[in-house]
DNA sequence: TAAAAATACTCCATAGGTATTTTAT
DNA sequence: ATAAAATACCTATGGAGTATTTTTA
């Protein structure tokens, strides 16, 4: 299970696309493809429904997708925290 | 920036030795260097203060840790909650 | 038949390992 | 002198691409 593979799936969720999804993102479709399959790996089951041509979540997928969504909400605020600590001049030793 | 960055970072942090974290871990202790040399560069800072013998967490570090602890307890969460819907024998079909 | 997804394949980046060197007490 | 971290180097995995086939409405 990885970031980039959450985002993947956040925005194929989002779209309900694989090829609308890899278009956003600047990824190929067959990428896009590969990312949930891995992820559906990871986590050992399907997360969308592909019988039909309209593509819907698994219960599954319906319950990762806020938790998807919170953890690329956390990395976002951490890489901006950081981020702060990079420009402001700091001492750069160790806090206690 | 990768779960198994954060890991390795959350262990580092705990033991404040990369060795020990390595050895919890059962990684190589040069992965681990590794590890959070690259987690160092996705994030654009220092981790650690490498400077004396007793490792300790930056600035930037001390901000990265909640997150990471964070993220990495909502990765469980959905694993497990992810993982019960596949022990039910469910009706696999999509939920609208 | 036309769109979207899956598959086959290729290539390359990088994650992880072992062995060694450097560093700091 | 010694424990720990960094580095050099190597290998193999897998992530991303293009091209093609399969599938479903």
């Amino acid at each position: 299970m990885q970031f980039q593979q959450l985002v993947a799936f956040r925005e194929v969720a989002a779209e309900l696309s694989f090829t609308r999804a890899a278009r956003n993102l600047f990824y190929a479709q067959s990428t896009v493809t590969a990312q949930i399959k891995n992820l559906e790996e990871a986590v050992g089951t399907e997360l969308f429904d592909r019988s039909r041509r309209q593509l819907a979540l698994t219960e599954a997928g319906l319950l990762l997708l806020p938790h998807a969504e919170r953890i690329i909400e956390i990395t976002e605020t951490a890489r901006r925290e950081v981020a702060l600590t990079v420009r402001r001049p700091q001492r750069r030793r160790a806090l206690h």
